[in-house]
RNA sequence: GCCGCGGUGGCGGAACUGGUAGACGCGCUGGACUUAAAAUCCAGUUGUAGAGAUACAGUGCGGGUUCGAUUCCCGCCCGCGGCACCA
């Protein structure tokens, strides 16, 4: 009998007693670094979608470990942020009581499923002995610059009434709540990854092992674009309209240009600007859209001239009109463009819809007719000296023009803003400065960190722009570390990413008080080799961590570049309906119950046999039966009841071979679901001879082999049986399966015979057999030649190993 | 609009660098065991025709290359994901 409960729960003791999971570092071994996305341990617990990425590194981490790694595989808590502060309002306790409840949970729940964790470097970003090092980075990046304060209207949630950055929206609303996101201007602490977007994005190139889509989605978040700024006069004014454009080649024909609405140039030029009422009214008009209002692509282009201002085109003198209108965005390039309706769809709409100049300078050399934006490079017309180059050059011809007259360069632009790095909200780190009236802003001195979180009455967030955390006046008082008079402490927190970003260098030291983390164990374990997790922190977590992990690099925390070497991302499992697990559509399944009804092994064995590793699969109840199946047969083998004779195949035993040689080669390449079949035919293979023979055609140590290879993906059955074939320790203390490359060769090869590409026959022959001869009996075959029959053979292709086709 | 990924039985999915399409699992159908049910075991399970051997069709659609195409090429359709008045 397969007593699945019992099993695991001995096991899953003896592996804690034994500290079988604790590991140091062994210059003597090779590493290998395996890491989850650390989970926010959140009040609903785990649903079975959760441990699916974790299953996965836990049977990497197993097998590396028997391949003869010292492999490191560490699990924590990031903690902090908006979801658990809002869980702990909601359910009035103090989101670190919350916290402190939920990780029990969570860490029962995940030990429930077997993983090999080594729980002696947990972590916790809420830590205050974690986040003095976050703190501490700041700091650095803070002294090199790289945090700044900023005074620019940025989103903000009104539901959770906090600012946010770029990455915590999702289409416009806040990734949190769902709330449409205004824009508020408001003093907030920024971090200045733009200065790191060419390295970020440059870099990508530097991992081949990272899945294309999620570089590609870092690609387009970064969005690098490169081009040209042009510096047009204003007439009668010293004042110039700087444009940012891709397309210099087509400046010719730019017969207006536009300002966003915001752009701070339409305030200094109000006294030129003969009609500054009209103008006046229309910005406030945009003010009132949303951002979503002002960037739907299918309204009409709205705008209004601006009277009496002219803009010079620095390469032909033209004077040209100038335009207010909000589908230029000030805070992309310079909140300018120059219009060429000819040759950009926005421009041309816009030009037909105000009935402006549309001017042809980019030519394919068929047809004239403009019914609408020719986007395309070209040769360039009636573009003076330029006229009759293809646009690639005149780009670089011109930009060299704009350099030697002064007026403009090559500039490179890019989508990523800088990171809104502040909170207005209690649950965070927080952030270690002084505002002082004489000194300014002064950091609080390393030796002071941790900045500790305050206990306060009420941790509701205000609302006015200040963190819960301005009430408590006896901490936001404090004397200038600089001069010691009179100062006040920054009262807003780090966002919820800020503790990610380099947890995972602290599990490699997580007790170190002197350091992040000590040099030589960021020698022996970086970077991470292997990092599995959601496809939604593409542009979130691995762009931050990214981030701040080159920026340690600069200052010589670590000693590589990139933190993850290589990155798997999970697919979502989905309910049963298809839909997203979630309490809204009472789809959620927990793992608790499926571990009660058909054991651990079972749901690890069937969450990666849904389908390929990265996909997103519906969960079927079903299909856990065939997994526990699966087990229940394994166990039948080994029943000691049956004292079954031994009496070796041949056939098992090349199937044995073949199995340690796939099942090897698809755990490392993720194929989970294929590694398990082939273990299910081979256990298949075995249980049919069993009852045919009343025998068993491996040996112990056959059969040991066979018990490897289930270890990683079963390892509390495998265990078991491993024990009760007579092994005294551990399964996973042994060595990984090799196979026998000559048993894995087959004596007869079924040969696939052809007439015309069908197939009509099949035909068993000695593997060494001769062209000749497989051509010979092939001929022979009933089923051959009564295709071949009265037909004159042209042609026949040989493949070794293979096939026979005639050609006829 | 741009970029990326995908479309294979009733379902999840397999198929190496072009070589037996549907492995493995679920479900379903029939049978064995049972007073009965569950569990288990055995057989079948892409469609059409046929009692059957077998034949033909078949991997989103239309073409092409090839002795041979789920796989390669050209042109479409549909779904998912990312970016998006980004100049």
């Amino acid at each position: 009998m397969y007593d699945y409960l019992k099993i695991e729960k001995k096991w899953q003791q003896q592996w804690v007693e034994s500290n079988l999971y604790q590991v140091k570092e062994d210059k003597a071994k090779p590493k290998y670094y395996v890491l989850d996305m650390f989970p926010y341990p959140s009040g609903d617990g785990l649903h079975v979608g959760h441990p699916k990425g974790y299953i996965a590194t836990d049977i990497i981490a197993r097998k590396r470990s028997m391949e003869g790694f010292q492999v490191l595989h560490p699990m924590g808590w990031d903690a902090f942020g908006l979801p658990a502060e809002n869980y702990a309002l909601k359910n009035k306790v103090h989101p670190r009581v919350a916290v402190e409840k939920n990780i029990i949970n969570f860490k029962r729940q995940l030990s429930l499923l077997g993983f090999s964790y080594d729980w002696s470097r947990e972590i916790n970003t809420t830590d205050p002995a974690y986040y003095r090092w976050t703190q501490w980075a700041f700091l650095q990046m803070w002294h090199k610059g790289l945090a700044y304060e900023s005074f620019a209207p940025i989103n903000w949630c009104p539901s959770c009434q906090t600012g946010l950055a770029n990455e915590d929206l999702d289409d416009g609303c806040c990734e949190r709540c769902g709330t449409l996101v205004e824009q508020k201007p408001m003093r907030q602490w920024v971090l200045k990854i733009t200065d790191y977007a060419d390295r970020l994005l440059n870099d990508l190139d530097k991992l081949p092992d990272w899945e294309e889509a999620i570089k590609e989605m870092q690609r387009n978040w970064i969005g690098r674009s490169e081009g040209a700024e042009i510096k047009f006069k204003i007439k009668n004014t010293t004042a110039n309209i700087t444009v940012f454009t891709t397309r210099l080649d087509t400046i010719f024909g730019c017969t207006y240009v536009v300002l966003a609405p915001e752009n701070e140039l339409l305030q200094n030029l109000k006294d030129k600007i003969k009609n500054w009422a009209e103008v006046e009214k229309y910005i406030e008009e945009v003010k009132n859209k949303t951002d979503l209002q002002r960037t739907d692509l299918n309204k009409e282009k709205t705008g209004v001239v601006l009277e009496g201002v002219k803009a010079i085109n620095p390469f032909n003198q033209e004077e040209v009109l100038v335009y207010a209108a909000d589908y230029v965005l000030n805070s992309y390039g310079t909140g300018a463009v120059m219009a060429v309706p000819a040759h950009d769809d926005r421009d041309f709409a816009f030009a037909i819809k105000h009935n402006l100049l549309i001017r042809r300078v980019i030519t394919d050399e068929t047809e004239d007719d403009l019914d609408e934006a020719f986007t395309n490079d070209g040769k360039l017309i009636k573009s003076g000296e330029f006229s009759g180059l293809n646009s690639a050059e005149a780009r670089q011809k011109m930009s060299d023009y704009l350099e030697k007259n002064d007026v403009g360069q090559k500039k490179i632009n890019y989508k990523i803003k800088d990171w809104v790095y502040s909170r207005q909200r209690y649950w965070g780190e927080p952030i270690p400065l002084i505002h002082c009236k004489k000194c300014g802003v002064v950091a609080v001195p390393e030796s002071d960190l941790p900045v500790v979180l305050p206990e306060v009455k009420s941790y509701e967030p205000t609302g006015t722009g200040e963190s819960p955390l301005a009430a408590i006046t006896d901490w936001v008082n404090v004397d200038c570390p600089q001069c010691g008079a009179k100062a006040k402490r920054e009262t807003n927190t780090m966002p919820q990413w800020g503790g990610s970003c380099w947890y995972y260098l602290r599990y490699l030291d997580p007790k170190n008080e002197q350091a992040l983390v000590a040099k030589d164990k960021d020698k022996y374990w970086s970077p991470v080799d292997l990092y599995v997790g959601g496809a939604e922190h593409a542009t979130r977590h691995l762009i931050y961590a990214r981030f701040w992990h080159k920026f340690l690099f600069d200052i010589g925390v670590v000693s590589h570049e990139e933190p993850f070497t290589s990155l798997k991302h999970v697919g979502l499992i989905m309910g049963e309906d298809e839909r997203k697990m979630s309490k809204r559509w009472g789809n959620v399944i927990n793992p608790d119950d499926m571990v009660e009804r058909f054991g651990a092994d079972a749901l690890r064995v069937y969450e990666m046999f849904m389908g390929p590793f990265d996909q997103a699969a519906a969960w079927n109840t079903n299909g856990l039966s065939g997994t526990r199946k699966f087990l229940e047969k394994v166990n039948l083998i080994f029943d000691s009841r049956e004292d079954l004779p031994f009496k070796e195949d041949k056939t098992i035993v090349a199937l044995l071979h073949k199995t340690i040689k796939k099942v090897s080669e698809d755990i490392d390449d993720f194929h989970f679901n294929t590694a398990i079949s082939a273990l299910m035919i081979l256990v298949n293979g075995i249980s049919e001879y069993r009852q045919i023979n009343k025998a068993l055609p491996l040996n112990k140590e056959q059969l040991a082999l066979f018990l490897k290879l289930l270890s990683p993906l079963a390892p509390h059955l495998s265990e078991e049986l491993w024990e009760k074939i007579g092994q005294a320790e551990s399964i996973f203390l042994s060595s990984w399966p090799k196979y026998d490359e000559k048993l894995i060769k087959d004596e007869i090869i079924t040969y696939i015979v052809q007439v015309n590409g069908r197939l009509r026959a099949q035909l068993e022959m000695p593997a060494d057999a001769t062209e000749r001869e497989v051509i010979d009996r092939a001929q022979a075959e009933v089923g051959v030649i009564k295709w071949l029959e009265g037909k004159e053979i042209k042609k026949i292709i040989f493949v070794p190993g293979k096939l026979v086709n005639f050609v006829v």
